[in-house]
DNA sequence: CACCAGTCTGTGATTTCCCTGAGAAATACA
DNA sequence: TGTATTTCTCAGGGAAATCACAGACTGGTG
């Protein structure tokens, strides 16, 4: 079993590691192409490694010469039923965590049993921000070490916990919505950088959301009156370059 | 860098150990494939070390050199009958204790009969709290492990006694019914942490529940009507991500 | 100083999610 | 066997979250 730790890069972002201090591995496995690129593309942005497959033969070949240390895996492949790759890859990688995607409709159907183990579940259509956040904690979870800490962002005196959703500034909790929440995440994951609103809105919305960019703007609006409400504020805007968060003190 | 040694589980809990600290081994038996493998995964993430069997035969071969601390035994096998299994286990292993696997509706009074030497046993279909609870339950009194941690779990001013079935909050004593009690469990075992409706419904309900999704929050409402009625309430929702329980004051 | 692109935010429609009452079905128990 | 308890389905109500739209505002620029 691997046993994850975790660095800071020098741009203030943690990255988590294998214990010999090579990347993570993980294994995405999804038939159609744009899912594999898009999900390649930002897991690879974590610093990740990353290879990937279209159908379950593939999955289970890659899988064995790969050696992940976690697999995202679509429930709804060309040439085997999604519980079979599991089984397959459970033979080859007995402790490895698997992330499934599933349609949003399919979730009701019964999808018995797949966090039992430890397991989690995204569903289609996703955004990166969920993905990777789950990701890291099934990846986190899966190593020996538990560090509750690790779980927890801190930018000033503003923290964030992934694990119980709590969001706290100089003590105050704030109650945010999950989508509040996923913002705020990325941002603090990413603290004193500017992000565009085209990168907020790749991230942080499901990669089908064909509404108006402004969205956003509403939602930073919505971070400021919760978080900076009366208080030194932490979000600020970089006209026509985007939004950055970072310690309220000079 | 080494991998620290560690007292608790992946889920944050308190893990049961040997007294050598290596981890606690199982044997899980059953001619299901499906049930060997869910089984597996579920005690494999309780921190447990897990060799399966499908038959009779390979269980024997398996206990032989496996020297399991407890094996979880399917009644119903296709090469021989469950009580020479056990008559064969108890040649190689006489103090393992053993979690029978049985039909609804098979003869109660044969498993009573043996469950006086400690063993216990499961209805199929059982929910995965149920078989681990169990489990958990055998091994701390056969003295395999550990520590004798005690069975009592508190939250708050909450405690829940997985030996007794007695709950009580701030001294009241509250009557619950069984699936009350196993989902409560299954939020005080991991306080402070939002469970999805998915995971609940994996762990707490059995494993080939194929109904509605909303009895989550159905006994969801159960449980705060007899635990937080006119109190300061413990069971939090947090809404499209799930529910979590933590103390009352904050 | 006036303009404009870019940003902020109030209002309200729509959707999604959650809660819970009522009663049917299943189960345990006497 | 009859009764009590428990489990679960169904459906309505309601609260919260999401988002579109539009008008107000702001900072930079000519």
């Amino acid at each position: 079993m691997v046993c994850p730790m975790t660095t800071t890069s020098p741009q203030g972002r943690t990255e988590l590691l294998r214990p010999d201090g090579s990347p993570v591995r993980v294994l995405v496995v999804d038939d159609e192409l744009s899912i594999t690129e898009l999900l390649s593309m930002a897991l690879r942005y974590e610093g990740w490694q990353i290879r990937s497959a279209g159908d379950g033969t593939g999955a289970i070949q890659t899988a064995r010469e790969f050696r992940p240390d976690a697999v995202v895996l679509d429930m709804m492949l060309p040439d085997m039923d999604g519980l079979t790759v599991l089984g397959r890859l459970r033979r080859e990688l007995p402790d490895v965590p698997v992330l499934f995607l599933t349609a949003k409709d399919a979730v009701e159907d019964r999808i018995a049993g797949l966090t039992a183990g430890g397991d989690d579940y995204v569903t289609k259509p996703f955004s990166l921000e969920e993905v990777v956040a789950r990701l890291r904690g099934l990846i986190r979870r899966s190593g020996a070490a538990d560090r509750r800490s690790d779980s927890v962002l801190v930018v000033g005196d503003l923290t964030l916990d992934e694990d119980s959703h709590e969001v706290s500034r100089a003590g105050d909790n704030i109650h945010l919505t999950a989508t509040e929440f996923e913002l705020l995440r990325f941002l603090m994951r990413n603290p004193r950088r500017v992000l565009s609103k085209a990168q907020i809105l790749d991230r942080v919305w499901s990669y089908d959301f064909g509404g108006q960019a402004n969205v956003v703007e509403l939602y930073i609006s919505y971070l400021r009156r919760k978080i900076d409400a009366g208080r030194e504020p932490m979000i600020h805007t970089r006209r026509g370059a985007g939004y950055l968060i970072k310690p309220a003190v000079s």
